[in-house]
DNA sequence: TAGATTGTTAATCGATTAACAATC
DNA sequence: TAGATTGTTAATCGATTAACAATC
């Protein structure tokens, strides 16, 4: 019942999970918050919480009905609809992202590809051209497209980046091990396994 | 000068970050908290307070070494060393893993490589050959590993990480889109680019 | 020394948890 | 109604920032 206060980004990113825990139960089962926390490793005052920021969607006493929360949060989250996004960089990793069965799943797409290694440009990967990373705007820009991921080497992912911003990409998510200067109003993922293991290996004592 | 207080998960996540900043310096070089926080967009303060965790690395008036520093944070993440890597899955994402220049160019090495597919074992990825995954706790026991990747779908992830774990892994990174239940010690990294992408998109307003 | 920046303490900010009235 | 669980407020916890004495 709240949607007044500025919600945390921590909630937001909170949200994919609870989605996560929802497909795998039943469209018309309930749920408690008790339990879909005891999925999560979450507290249930977190759930409860996380979720009043946006509304009332359970009923007391009762739960949450599945398939209706399931429902709000895909529209909290605007991924009721699908998602076409622009991929720059086809070494192995942009092969693998562009081969990804999880992103097409949830309505993610990438819709066209781009390198600037002009011996893969016009070779093909599935039914998508690679194109040269030159004709980026023109492309976002006739697709209308807002997402963007970039799987380039370090060195060129700022450049890349600005490229995608300038020509209307709002939301990028970046495998490049290296962080980005964006304007305000444009979101940055950061993908590092890197930053995962070596904060990892920290806790390793005696080896 | 502390070393007495906890380290928050969140402080050690951030050296990696202050390391790679680092590397782009010169090793003789000298550096300020306040221009090694401009350069990630941290405040000087965070800084000074993430490192005073584990000791005084600076000199008063005059900033940090960037060789002394990089060093101190290289042994504090323990990766002043080699680490041998087990590797299971290997589709397109384990292949563009194995394959990846980034993780060994700071000592973290795919030296084993697991599926369950019969069709791919026995096969090479590079000079790998890749075995049946039944044979990976021995493997592990005999190389010592402690370190491991997940790259298989998401239905098989928290049978690999349990094996994994009973093998002796202390350290998972994991690519599959479900959370790993492990014992109390054993570190999990979530690569998750799907919540990226579903938390992102809800920052996209009128789209 | 004079100037500058660290290392640390205290103040602030924000997120999580606990508790419970509301209500189904 | 009686029992249960939500939604929300207040208390707690933890992390970030500000400030400054220490000191190079």
């Amino acid at each position: 019942m709240a949607d007044r206060k500025k919600v945390p980004r921590i909630v937001v990113e909170r949200l994919p999970l609870y989605l996560r825990a929802l497909s795998t139960l039943e469209e018309g089962s309930l749920i408690t918050s008790q339990e879909l926390g005891e999925m999560l490793g979450i507290s249930s005052a977190q759930i409860r919480k996380d979720l009043s920021y946006f509304g009332g969607f359970g009923k007391q006493g009762t739960g949450y009905q599945v398939g209706f929360l399931r429902e709000k949060l895909r529209e909290i989250l605007r991924v009721d609809r699908e998602w076409g996004m622009v991929l720059v960089g086809v070494g192995d990793l942009g092969h693998a992202i562009a081969r990804y069965g999880g992103f097409k799943r949830e309505g993610f797409h990438v819709v066209a590809a781009f390198d600037d290694d002009p011996t893969k440009i016009g070779k093909k990967i599935g039914a998508l051209e690679i194109m040269d990373v030159a004709r980026l705007p023109e492309v976002v820009n006739r697709m209308g497209l807002r997402v963007g991921i970039i799987a380039v080497p370090a060195g060129n992912a700022q450049e890349v980046a600005t490229t995608m911003v300038t020509s209307g990409i709002k939301a990028i998510l970046n495998y490049a091990p290296v962080g980005l200067t964006v304007p305000e109003g444009v979101q940055v993922y950061q993908i590092d396994p890197l930053v995962g293991l070596q904060s990892m290996t920290h806790y390793l004592e005696g080896f």
